[in-house]
DNA sequence: CTCCGATTGTTGCAAATGCAACAGACCTTT
DNA sequence: AAAGGTCTGTTGCATTTGCAACAATCGGAG
């Protein structure tokens, strides 16, 4: 098993994290597509590691609707958010394809062990890194939703991802058709949109490559 | 100064609060209105709580699009977010009226001080469990904002408030003006579907109170 | 090369939504 | 009682968007 590509493991070295899985007894189980990790409902008490596999979060809310909230792949982390803040209805964590998973005690992570080990702390901070980082993710995402066109959500996007690059080029990171998912809109919709807003002369598309043109101001 | 009632000090005393302030030299700090309390940009270096007074976190992006993120009140935590995962752009706390502010600095939160304070890892897991209660509250906005019309925000949003009472019935917690605002719709365009989900025979309004006639299922 | 699937691009039409404008209800203050 | 504010409720109209259906392009597999 190698840990160094897990963010929740940056900066404990291999060596220290093999000798942490003693503290809490930590060992990889296997489960196959479509069985269910764990499930999060009020005895939520372990958080997890995708060590290897793909699988899903999901929310299943007390009148039966249900949503995928997360898609997990290799060295993803899992039930961070769910194992303290008691959920208000059931989360599901279930494999998509074999999955092998390393289950990390809640105890583990609220107290010192009794081996005092020295990375305790770098791994309770690398926790709090990672959900200040989804809590950003999250926020983004609720200012795009809150857009309320199609053009200011595309304009939001390429102005974020210009802002990352620094150039007011970039390259899409994911096929358009994807891009209508994410701004939550009709593909058919978005590219009309698209093709007006290339018309009106804020953007350029070549391919993949998006350049925003200078001169657009105030879109509050 | 009084800390019972702050989220981040939960389940200490005040005395030992007001032990710990060595630790941390924290002495509260006054802002007089239109003030900026802090500003995270690169330099992100302590986390605060609001003691007293209103204020507002707001969003500054590259562009100088400008955006409120969150409202503070009394007992507010403000930077938790912001103080490690490495903000894009930089976030502002203003004052709205007269503040009152104890600043936390970040290094007191990674490591134990020198005083050994029993209520350290007390303090930390209350910031991890604010921060899960806070991703959970942006999930359920993403998901809200994702759904396709009016009516589906609606019938989502009322579910969840039943959901949480227990009943088919609960009271509006704000002015329908103000669910608008929430679900990002236009007031009467929302007023508009609240009729036709009456005519459908979906809910019935009485004033403020808003019951859920069981028959729908079926909103994907 | 040829076929196939995924992606991009387009269009007509119906439905949903935003916008503006207004009226009545209710509450508090003067 | 009168006045002013906020909240609720309504409606016409223009625009935006979703939906369905289809054409064109591209890239890889055989």
């Amino acid at each position: 098993m190698n840990f160094l590509n897990c963010p929740l493991f940056q900066g404990v070295t291999q060596t220290e994290i093999e000798k942490m899985m003693d503290c809490f007894n930590g060992k990889a189980e296997s489960f196959a597509e479509g069985k269910t990790i764990i499930s999060y409902a009020e005895n939520s008490d372990s958080i997890g590691v995708l060590l290897d596999g793909v699988a899903v979060v999901r929310r299943i809310g007390r009148n039966g609707d249900l949503s995928v909230q997360e898609l997990l792949v290799k060295n993803g982390l899992f039930g961070e958010v769910f194992c303290f803040g008691a959920a208000k209805d059931t989360v599901e964590v279930v494999a998509v394809e074999k999955c092998t998973v390393v289950f990390i005690d809640k105890m583990w992570i609220t107290r010192p062990c009794a081996n005092a080990c020295g990375c305790h702390l770098q791994i309770i901070q690398n926790l709090y890194f990672l959900l200040s980082e989804k809590v950003q993710r999250l926020s983004e995402k609720v200012e795009l939703l809150s857009k309320r066109s199609i053009r200011q959500k595309l304009l939001y996007f390429f102005h974020r991802q210009c802002a990352q690059e620094g150039t007011d080029t970039f390259l899409m990171p994911f096929p358009f058709s994807s891009l209508a998912e994410y701004v939550n809109a009709d593909r058919s919709a978005m590219m009309r949109e698209l093709k007006k807003m290339r018309e009106d002369g804020l953007v350029r598309i070549n391919g993949r490559s998006v350049t925003l043109l200078q001169r657009d101001r105030e879109e509050e």
